[in-house]
This record gives C-alpha cells, structure tokens and sequence, in this order.
DNA sequence: TTATCAATTGCAAATCGTTTGCATCTGGAT
DNA sequence: ATCCAGATGCAAACGATTTGCAATTGATAA
C-alpha cells in the first residue's frame, strides 16, 4: 500500500507536506518531535505551524502516534511498528525498543480495587543502555 | 518530625513560601501544577516563579516527586505516599492510586534483550473511573 | 541579641513549544 | 478547465516555565 493509498484511504488529501512528513516519521530511527521533523525536510520543508497540523492529523488517523517522555516535549512515532514501550538513554538519549507489554495485570487490579477501566496507559522505561555502560565502568577504571 | 525538620534535615532554609507549599502539596488530594499549588495559598502565596524554585528544590531533596500525565503540564506530589501510579479518569479527571507497581519483569526483559540497566520508569494509567462508567450506562440508557 | 552573608525571593522580561487567525493556495471531484 | 472545502504560510498570540538581577531574609557566628 503506497503512501498516497495510506492518506486516501483515511480522506487525509495527498499534499507534498504530508508526503513529505510520513516519510521523515517513516525514516525516523527513535520518536522525532516536531522540530526534529521539520528540520530532517530542509528547504523544501512545510511551515512549522503546518508539520504540527500535520502530525495532529495523522494521529487523528492513526498514522502516527505521539510519545511522551516526560521532559514536556512531543514526539511522535509512526504507527507501522506496533504498540511497544521505549528504553530511554538517560545518558546518551538512544531509544530501545521494548515488544513487550504487560498492563494487562494491572488493568485487572485497577479494575478489581478501584472499579477503574484503563483504556490507555503512558509506560516508558528510563536508565542506561550498554554502550554508556560500558564507557562509565571504563572511566571508572 | 516537624515541616521545619525535614526542610532542616535537607540543609533547606524554613522560608514562609517552602512551609506554605510543603503544606499545599501535603494537603493536595492529587498531583498538582504549580499553577494550583500557587492558586491554593491564595493572597500570601509566593511569587509564581518562586513556587517553581520551590518544587524544583523540593524534587531535588526528594520532598516532592514530579508526575507526568502526557498533557504537557508538570505536576507534583508529596513524597510522603511511596512510589505508586494513577489512574487518571478521561472523563472527569479524578485520579485514582494505585499502589501496585509490576515493572521487574519488564527491567528484566530490557535487560536480558537489549542490556539495558532500568533506573526509573514512567507509568500513568488512562481510563473510566466507576462514577463516570455509571453515568455513562444511565445516560445511554 | 545583633551583625553578617549566602541563600531565597519578587518582579519583569525572556524562552520555548505549541496554537490560532486569516488570507491565499491547491488537491481532487465535477 | 472550474470550483471549493480543505490545507498551508505567515505572523501574532499563548501558556508553561525559566532567568537576570536587585532587594530581602534565614541561620550562623560573635
């Protein structure tokens, strides 16, 4: 399904700018924010005001989907990789990518002690990955 | 152990602001924004920008821990409840605790999968208290 | 108690991410 | 080719948070 097909198929019209910005989501190695988007396009780039526009709408449609990481900035993530949490580098920044997800025992005790129906949950795991690891056990040497 | 111990105890200045914030942050039945700790104490409030000194030394000294519900506000705590997360009602906002907290297996799998050391983690979760479920079945009805 | 000084505060201005109003432009249906 | 709702560019508005700086004030020492 080519891209044009994936914004019609959601009524969203095919313009350069959403072109433009599915394929820097697409390319985005880690959660980009708007800023990191916009700049990944360069000149040709649409208006700022626009990629956020943009990314709304794509979230509206399920084409992308916002990451928070708690330090008040949004990013965004496209929808092709499925539900999964991240492993934020608080050294370095790298992003890990974590397949698994285990709410689901917590949904039930929400709902068993507070009568509390969770249709949704923010869960991001911050620490260090290997390589800064290794670089503190070095320096520490 | 007395307000003034504790701010004592972490080599923080008993200011009228620190005693009347440590207070409004106790007395907060859920996390609040600075905007709401501020609001709370009224005509003898600290400026805006010291209550944010406030909490940032307050973080620090491990009085007030920040909560993040992904709405771009920073909201605070008293460390006086251990470490829990919540359930936040789309509907009307209450917010829930829960104080169950099963993130080790995950630690464990980024561990064993991507050799990452988890130090803290971010967990919030969304959904539909019982009061607005009730409402929502009566009204439907 | 009083003097002293670094820590703290108030106030205003600056930042920064994000949103919005509005005139213009454009994709895509006819 | 025409048309128009939807999309965009641009600039201004916003709201949360931060910062510079001068004035104030806890807490310690004399």
């Amino acid at each position: 399904m080519t891209v044009r097909d994936e914004l019609n198929r959601r009524s969203l019209r095919a313009t350069r700018g959403r072109l433009q910005v599915y394929e820097a989501l697409r390319a985005a190695e880690a959660p980009a924010t708007v800023r990191d988007l916009h700049a990944r396009l360069g000149e040709a780039a649409p208006d700022l005001a626009t990629v956020y526009r943009i990314l709304e709408r794509f979230v509206e449609s399920n084409l992308a989907r916002p990451v928070m990481f708690g330090d008040g900035l949004r990013r965004y993530e496209s929808t092709e990789r499925s539900h999964h949490h991240h492993l934020v580098c608080t050294s370095c920044g790298s992003i890990g990518i974590l397949d698994l997800c285990q709410v689901e025992s917590l949904e039930k005790e929400a709902l068993r002690s507070h009568g509390f129906r969770v249709t949704s949950h923010l869960l991001e795991l911050f620490g260090t990955c290997p390589g800064c690891a290794r670089q503190a056990s070095r320096s520490r040497a």
